[in-house]
RNA sequence: GGCGCGGUGGCGGAAUUGGUAGACGCGCAGGUCUCAAAAACCUGUGGAGUUAAACCUUCAUGAGGGUUCGAGUCCCUCCCGCGCCACCA
């Protein structure tokens, strides 16, 4: 008889509310005699309105580690939330013609429900919502004590802009040229913008990974992006190269190379299109052809960084009427515009020894310059001619201004001069007005609020402007794992004593897709507030596990025009909440970023095996009812080999569980029911331990299970059964010849090499193997492995 | 192009970190039950070979070398896949 999942589900489920069993007790102490704290944290979702398959392979499994660790006695902090400000919410608002914040609290709502129907854990006491007033004031606060400290900048610079979300991006979200939300191509624009500056932290964030034991991939990733270069800027001085004067032009062009050794190879210089220099009037004077470098800035104007790269033939153009000075060699060297050297990276030009570099090289074959290969100098001859030690990283400022509604307003205001001031904290929440058009016009929305220029005025007077931007939703996700520990705080962000007792995250589990955004950015921002002692660790998480991607049927990525898309309910319908838990535990290791492909008749394998260990629970209840009729004892014998059994279960499921790897826990868990099943009778303490382990993998059919066997309480409530190991009298050690295996014997545990060798030379294999011949030397791994070498 | 991570049956994946390769599950094959089928249960299942049968032999962890008593695991060379970065000087 196969059990009734929907009727267990919600009976458990309600059983759960009742006793409020997930709220941790933050304040629990361990040295009073609590339990350890351990902050297990999982990404937050963002409110999109359904579930899907990812969610769960999100959310639920990383739920299986929570209960693991509430049964092995941590006092486990498992929070959840939601991302709740963004773009999508807008554009919904737009399409249905509803408010974003209706919309938003709409999806949450039904979330809430199908978090809570996977039989998902988590703490709903401390729930965080960005876009709530109570949670954004804080944002608000926190923005505003980084402008205070210089670490928020409003400045003009180059940036990305998406032409379809009408917004500006940072650069973390630019993928491959293009918007990381919608996929259209970014353009340039230089505009005036908030900027965060994380470029401050560049070297921090970098050292910072060494003391983290995350998986090297992650942090590679990391690094690259940050891009460390170090080598030297050298400044060469610019003459006009007209024959009689050598008149020295605007002081110098500066260059930045990691290879200051070449300098002799250089012979020539090129600047980026970008260069100031090029607008400098005293620099522009002697050219000759200014008209043709204008035209090729201004072409190159025209194109993004993408199509600048994507074209690999070199091009440029040679500033007539100027040579530069190669301070190694005394020698003129001739300056060129081109585009394939960044303004936005370096000192926006080069030194270029051909020699030595394949773009170099390139450039200097098409417009036949000369290639010299030199001789290599060493750091004093550099320093000798005002070569000075530099670093360059690839990191950007992370640009926070974006032109859209649905977010936290920047909490700045503009004096009628134009100067910005953080809004005082009295004044916080700093609330987004409700009578903004929100849709994107490219301009930022909240200009046409009246309330909000109303609200200014009158707190600050005629003549204040408001800022109408609001913040990157990346900022709101930048500190939300610290609001989980004192959530409804009205006069903090945070709590002081939490902070330093939970702190940092133990484990934080997500995707890679965050490698080089949200996960940098809460690094940063941790880094930040620490220097302003507002918390107390410098890196927020000291475990990272990026898990995989859930693939459809077909192995391909799921997508509705593929077909291939697996919708979890369904399953959950079919099957129930704990197959498909344990089939996404199952189907492979958690802790690694791979693909899996979503096995159909992987669901229905995992709820015949939680079938068994029902009827198993059943068959031996009957005999246990028996067994308490008649009067005799009920706590019957349980043999050596099932208390091996259940000890090994215990021990290796935690171990594995630990290593994020659910899918030898469970696998480990089959076997043991393969090995009770044998038993014709099964004792009430033993089921009761196996339902205990089974409970963080299947918590709805556990608890039924624990009901069914008399257990007080909640199954989950229950310490991890210790495992009772029986000490084994005999050994079996494997018998090899040239390490290959002929042949096993069985001794006991302390049995010595020479009776090992005795006991093994007689078996047949052995003998065979050896050919008569005696061993000229013998391994012996006590306990193990025995090879005898001839 | 640079860096990182991987490559194990038909498939997802195990392998105590140098010690019986292929756990567990899917799939497949055969069987029990049935008029039949489904479900359920039982048995088998890397390739090749010897055999009455094998707890027998042999080959096998992308390819080729090496270290070792012993290598999926360590070292070298190469091939392939995935990820990150990429005209970053």
């Amino acid at each position: 008889m196969a059990y009734d999942h929907r009727e267990i589900e919600k009976k458990v489920q309600a059983k759960w509310a009742e006793l409020d069993l997930y709220r941790a007790d933050l304040s629990d102490d361990p040295p009073a005699g609590g339990k350890e704290p351990y902050y297990l944290l999982v990404e937050f979702p963002y409110p999109s309105g359904d579930l899907h398959i990812g969610h769960w392979y999100a959310f639920a499994v990383t739920d299986i580690y929570a209960r693991l660790l509430r049964a092995q006695g941590k006092n486990v902090l498992f929070p959840i939330g939601f991302d709740a400000f963004g773009l999508p919410a807008e554009n919904a608002a737009m399409k249905h013609g509803e408010d974003p914040k209706a919309w938003t609290y709409a999806n949450m709502t039904r979330m809430r429900e199908q978090l809570a129907s996977m039989g998902a854990s988590f703490d709903w006491s401390k729930e965080v919502v960005t876009c709530e007033p109570s949670y954004y004031q804080w944002t608000q606060w926190l923005f505003a004590k980084l402008f205070e400290h210089g670490l928020a900048e409003r400045r003009e610079a180059a940036v990305k802009w998406c032409p379809k979300c009408l917004t500006v991006l940072a650069n973390e979200q630019v993928l491959d040229g293009c918007c990381e939300r919608c996929g259209t191509e970014v353009e340039e624009k230089r505009l005036t913008q908030w900027f965060l500056k994380i470029t401050q932290h560049a070297e921090r964030l970098l050292t910072g990974l060494d003391t983290l034991p995350w998986r090297e991939e992650i942090k590679e990733a990391q690094r690259a992006w940050i891009g460390k270069s170090e080598g030297a800027k050298i400044k060469f001085n610019v003459r006009t190269s007209d024959s009689e004067s050598t008149d020295i032009v605007s002081p110098y062009i500066e260059v930045f190379t990691t290879r200051p050794d070449t300098i002799f190879g250089a012979t020539y210089l090129v600047l980026a299109p970008e260069h100031s220099l090029l607008q400098d009037e005293g620099f522009r004077k002697p050219l000759m052809n200014a008209k043709e470098v204008e035209a090729y800035v201004e072409a190159t104007k025209k194109k993004t960084e993408r199509e600048r790269s994507e074209n690999k033939e070199k091009t440029g153009v040679k500033l007539e009427g100027v040579m530069a000075v190669n301070p190694a060699t005394k020698e003129e060297i001739p300056i060129y515009v081109a585009d394939y050297v960044l303004g936005s990276y370096g000192t926006g030009g080069i030194m270029a020894v051909p020699a030595y570099d394949e773009r170099d090289r390139e450039f200097a074959e098409k417009f036949n310059l000369p290639i010299r290969e030199a001789e290599f100098v060493d750091w004093d001859t550099v320093a000798s001619i005002g070569g000075e030690k530099a670093t360059q990283y690839r990191l950007r400022d992370w640009l926070v201004s974006r032109q859209r509604y649905w977010g936290c307003p920047i909490p700045i205001v503009y004096d009628p001069e134009g100067t910005p001031h953080a809004i005082p904290a009295e004044h916080l929440p700093w609330l987004l007005p409700t009578d903004a058009d929100f849709t994107p016009t490219g301009k930022s929305p909240l200009a046409s609020s009246k309330e909000l220029q109303e609200r200014v005025t009158r707190i600050f007077g005629e003549g204040w402007t408001p800022e109408y931007d609001t913040l990157d939703t990346f900022v709101d996700s930048s500190w939300y794992f610290l609001r989980y520990l004192d959530p409804k705080d009205s006069n903090a962000f945070s709590d002081t004593e939490l902070m330093k007792k939970w702190l940092p995250i133990n484990r934080y589990s997500g995707g890679s897709e965050h490698t080089t955004m949200h996960l940098l950015y809460a690094r940063f921002f941790t880094q930040a507030l620490y220097d302003l002692a507002l918390v107390p660790v410098e890196e927020p998480f000291t475990e990272r596990f990026n898990r995989g991607l859930i693939m459809g049927p077909d192995g391909a990525k799921m997508s509705k025009s593929k077909g291939n898309v697996i919708n979890p309910d369904e399953f959950v319908q079919k099957h129930g909440a704990d197959a498909v838990r344990i089939y996404l535990a199952f189907i492979g290791p958690y802790n690694e970023p791979g693909s899996y492909p979503w096995n159909l008749d992987g669901v229905a394998a995992m709820r015949k095996f939680l079938e068994r260990i029902d009827r198993l629970v059943d068959r031996n209840i009957e005999g246990l009812t028996k067994s308490l009729d008649t009067g005799t004892e009920c706590k019957d014998f349980v043999s050596p080999e099932i208390q091996q059994a259940l000890a090994r279960t215990s021990v290796k499921v935690a171990q594995d569980g630990d290593r994020f790897k659910f899918n030898t826990s469970i696998s480990t868990l089959m076997i043991l029911v393969n090995e009770l099943e044998k038993q014709e009778s099964i004792s009430k303490d033993t089921l009761a331990q196996l339902v205990i382990m089974l409970a963080p993998f299947a918590p709805h059919l556990a608890e039924d299970l624990w009901e069914k066997l008399g257990g007080e309480g909640s199954v989950h409530k229950q310490v991890w059964p210790a495992a009772v190991v029986i000490v084994a009298s005999e050994k079996e050690v494997i018998v090899q010849v040239n390490g290959k295996r002929r042949g096993s014997v069985t001794l006991a545990q302390d049995a010595s090499e020479e009776a090992v060798t005795a006991e093994a030379l007689k078996i047949p294999t052995v003998a065979a193997a050896l050919g008569g011949q005696e061993p000229k030397r013998v391994v012996y791994v006590p306990g193990k492995i025995l090879n005898l070498v001839v």
